[in-house]
RNA sequence: GGGCGAUUAGCUCAGUUGGUUCAGAGCACUUGGUUUACACCCAAGGGGUCGGGGGUUCGAAUCCCUCAUCGCCCA
């Protein structure tokens, strides 16, 4: 059978998903094996893959497959959630371009409708596209935030808290979206820096011709002024306290108030309080009992009490006031400034700070158990250093604000009659409840249900048990909860990962999770991080299409170690393509020799070498991958992997055990080669399923025994055999190709070795094959131990560790570029043996040092002193020819 | 303003408990190469005062202080 010289992922990688479905081993249902669990981060439903996912998952999957392959019931559980503003913002839009329909139009009821059928459309989009990444993920356990399950949980949630005093609702100064015309958790505003104007208003005092002038950066809001406050010390202005002052335009008397708070070196040190559109404003505003005038409507337009510029939106109308006060001349000078902009998450506007009523959750009691869990490391940080981040913020903890002015999303709970609230699990328990408080006969038509809804997070924070139902005790949640590992972002610390440690403690009163693995974020190469609005992220499929699923997997978890950046780049697919092609060369190799194995000649003794140096190479990997896995330096392990299959097996092991000149390789060595090459395939199948199942069963008959479900190599019992004599070997070979490119001779160009006779180098020409090795990899004619240096000018010399060695070339040396390169050896030598002999003679170096540590410094200095004398001769010997 | 982190080869980054000739990997680069697994390849090579300065130590890329530059989070 001709098998191509190129991998082609893609016939391949569809076949084995197929086929890993139709087994049925993403499934997991409890059972009596250890459970390995873990939840996906609920991608939202109107995204699409991105590079931050790919990482994300490809982790996901590696540790699930790893998990799988021990032996442990892994169940990965995938699903979306709703991401309220966002799938509104879009399902707003699709509707007006496709069927010219606004909200309004529609009504609430309806407007849902087309949600819905939006959300069947396009919610599942992002995973297909996972399925295309190899995610083994158990399907049939797919969640959505706002299935009927998942629902009736964040309903009974919210009901739950509300009955234990930790919700409230509350009068606040909320930060307003009012492009989405919601409001929004601090967590969801983006502070940037930008570039505005200082504005310098004058406004007159009152009864007289003196004026007093402020700084702003928003005049739109002069016009709900109801106030200017100035420092009680600042002398500039100590005449005026308890005068008052026209607003410009709107001719309203407002007071100049005294207040420590004022910033004397700001501005001009008069500072306009607007209680409306300002958090501290609003605080000043009620410490001196100021009115409160709204000039804003929910979409961002003057309103009525502005009295000017009246449906202008904002910006327009800060146009507007600036020429009206440059005309009426109290606009005194306008100054560049940058300062921090809250901008929304989710649609860029410019966040306005609002007073509004709104829900809260009481984050005081829900932290404690969060914050401490996570400082004991019950909830293991890796890497570590989040930890800090983590504490910080729980510290300075705000009460969470969770309704949002939409109607996507899952509506509260909450059912109003007059200025009762009644919060139940369905409107007919609030009206049960109603009537009993009230006495009245009332009907639920009587009842007004909350018209907002929950913020998206209030549902993702349950999801570690919620996708067990786990709100009400079962099997499932008993014996899946709580989950191994969490796999995210740190850009969510706050918005998902501390919550969700919170309701863990809350509901099931223990930790959602052991241990969360954050990841990178990644970046283009200019530092940017990757989005959608940026265009900057590849794109997810055509990348796959291009390197395949393997390859791409690779690229993206080749630089990614936990926490820090990753800069992301082709390239790394591009190598991860490569390696699939490598692999699967040599997987062909292997298979060219299938049909010469002659069934019942023993190995040489070459081969026998080869082959015991690779397995306790490969033992030695086992123990280090271990150890990598616990700490999740996935990275390094895929990069171990790699370079062991590339460099040890490939271009060693391979290039051993090849047979020579048309012989038939043994039929123990061909056994020997399909065995180890198999273990290597199951230890790279978590980070690249496709191609190591397929090369698995290319490789033999496996009776219907597939890679991803066989058992994990574990390292062997056997006591791991020293792998010194191959290396040694494997020097000695570099430094005769070495020599070779340097003299320019025919790499396949045999030649005589010499060796000088010592004990340890008639060890060597005893050790098991070494001699043909070392013939056929360095393309030796012939080895000969001899007594003394070799008389004439044909010899050229190397050293290995302590040991020297001639070869015998046809062809005129330069001998004074030879004595050139022993000098220079020679200076650098001695440099090295006088360090350290300088380390040995300190007295405090050999007290103080453990012993192992001088013990090597000796060797160290015994066997340079062994090159001196060796490079010494050298000169010698070229300096008499 | 408060906090966290980074600075190692041209680029991206490892370097775990301070201890071998420990300064490393991949990519990029240079030289040579078609020996039928692979040019998506093979062989070999060059390249760094570990951001600057100081300190602790027998010994520092690693621990401490300080300065510089950069990034991020929070206010």
């Amino acid at each position: 059978m001709e098998i191509s010289s190129r991998y082609t992922p893609d016939t391949v990688e569809e076949k084995w998903y197929a086929h890993w479905q139709s087994k049925g081993y993403f499934k997991s249902s409890p059972d009596d094996r250890e459970p390995y669990t873990i939840v996906i981060p609920p991608p939202n439903v109107t995204g699409v893959l991105h590079m931050g996912h790919m990482l994300n998952n490809t982790i996901q999957d590696v540790l699930i497959r790893k998990a799988r392959m021990d032996g442990k019931n892994a169940c990965w559980v995938p699903g979306t959630d709703h991401a309220s503003i966002a799938t509104e913002a879009k399902v707003v839009r699709w509707l007006r371009e496709e069927k010219n329909l606004s909200k309004a139009d529609l009504g609430r009821e309806d407007f849902l409708k087309y949600a819905w059928q939006w959300k069947e459309k396009y919610g599942g989009i992002i995973l297909e596209q996972l399925q295309k990444l190899g995610a083994s993920c158990d399907w049939d356990r797919t969640a959505f935030t706002m299935d009927e399950d998942r629902s009736t949980q964040v309903i009974r949630a919210f009901v739950d808290l509300y009955k234990k005093g930790k919700l409230y609702r509350d009068w606040r100064m909320v930060n307003w979206d009012p492009q989405a015309q919601t409001v929004l958790s601090n967590e969801e505003v983006i502070y940037t820096e930008e570039r505005t104007n200082l504005y310098h208003v004058k406004y007159q005092v009152v009864g007289t011709e003196d004026f007093i002038t402020i700084a702003t950066t928003r005049p739109e809001t002069i016009l709900g002024d109801t106030a200017i406050a100035v420092h009680p010390d600042d002398d500039r202005y100590k005449h005026l306290h308890g005068t008052k002052a026209l607003v410009p335009m709107v001719d309203r008397e407002i007071p100049i108030i005294a207040d420590t708070y004022v910033d004397q070196t700001f501005g001009t040190g008069a500072l306009k309080i607007t209680p409306a559109h300002d958090v501290n404003d609003y605080a000043i505003g009620k410490k001196h009992n100021l009115a409160v005038i709204d000039v804003l409507t929910d979409d961002g337009h003057m309103s009525e009490a502005a009295q000017f510029f009246v449906g202008d939106d904002l910006l327009t109308a800060r146009k507007n006031i600036v020429k009206a006060l440059k005309e009426k001349g109290q606009l005194e000078r306008l100054e560049p400034y940058q300062h921090n902009v809250g901008r929304s998450e989710r649609t860029h506007a410019v966040v306005e700070p609002r007073l509004s009523l709104q829900w809260y959750v009481d984050m005081k009691t829900l932290s404690k158990p969060a914050m401490d869990a996570v400082m004991t490391d019950e909830v293991a940080f890796f890497p570590k250093n989040q930890k800090n981040t983590y504490r910080h913020w729980m510290e300075n903890i705000r009460d969470w604000c969770i309704s949002r002015q939409l109607w996507w999303g899952h509506r509260i709970p909450a059912y109003y009659y007059e200025d009762h609230v009644f919060v139940a699990e369905s409107a007919e328990e609030a009206l049960a409840q109603a009537r009993e408080k009230t006495a009245e006969d009332l009907n639920l038509t009587d009842l007004r249900q909350e018209e907002d809804v929950l913020d998206t997070w209030f549902s993702s924070w349950l999801w570690p048990f919620s996708v067990f139902n786990g709100l009400t005790d079962n099997e499932e949640v008993n014996y899946y909860y709580p989950t191994t590992v969490l796999v995210t972002g740190w850009d969510i610390i706050f918005l998902w990962v501390a919550r969700m440690i919170m309701s863990g403690y809350e509901w099931k009163n223990e930790r959602p999770f052991k241990e969360v693995y954050f990841t990178g974020m990644v970046r283009d190469q200019q530092r940017r991080k990757m989005s959608k609005s940026l265009g900057n992220s590849p794109d997810a499929l055509s990348l796959i299409d291009k390197f395949g699923a393997d390859g791409v997997r690779f690229g993206i978890l080749s630089s990614s170690p936990a926490g820090g950046d990753l800069l992301f780049d082709e390239k790394l697919c591009e190598q991860g393509r490569n390696f699939c092609n490598k692999i699967w060369n040599a997987m062909r190799l292997i298979k060219s020799w299938e049909h010469d194995a002659q069934s019942d000649t023993e190995p040489s003794a070459a081969n026998q070498a080869a082959v015991d140096w690779i397995e306790a190479k490969m033992n030695a990997l086992l123990i280090d991958i271990d150890k990598d896995l616990k700490s999740y330096r996935l990275s390094d392990v895929q990069m171990k992997l790699y370079s062991f299959i590339w460099s040890d097996f490939c271009s060693w092991f391979l290039e051993m055990v090849k047979p020579k000149n048309g012989n038939a390789p043994s039929a123990k060595t061909y056994q020997k080669s399909v065995e180890i090459f198999s273990k290597l395939m199951q230890m790279l199948h978590p980070f690249m399923p496709f191609i190591t199942e397929e090369v698995w069963h290319l490789l033999s008959d496996r009776s219907g025994q597939d890679c991803m479900v066989s058992s994990y190599p574990k390292q062997d019992g056997s006591e791991i055999r020293s792998i010194s004599e191959l290396e040694y070997l494997k020097e000695v070979v570099v430094k005769v190709r070495e020599l070779r490119a340097k003299q320019g001779l025919k790499a396949r160009l045999p030649l005589p070795l010499l060796i000088i006779g010592s004990t340890k180098k008639q060890q060597l020409m005893q050790w098991s094959g070494w001699k043909e090795l070392l013939q056929e990899l360095a393309s030796i004619a012939s080895i000969e131990l001899i007594d003394s240096p070799p008389e004439g000018a044909q010899y050229l010399t190397f050293v290995v560790g302590t040991d020297k060695f001639y070869v015998e070339v046809e062809k005129e040396i330069d001998l004074a570029e030879e004595m050139e390169k022993a000098k220079a050896e020679l200076t650098y030598q001695k440099g090295f043996v006088n360090s350290i002999r300088k380390k040995l003679d300190n007295d405090r170096f050999v007290n103080n040092a453990p012993e192992a540590v001088v013990q090597k410094e000796r060797q160290k200095l015994a066997d340079g002193e062994k090159r001196i004398a060796m490079l010494e001769e050298s000169l010698l010997r070229l300096n008499s020819l």
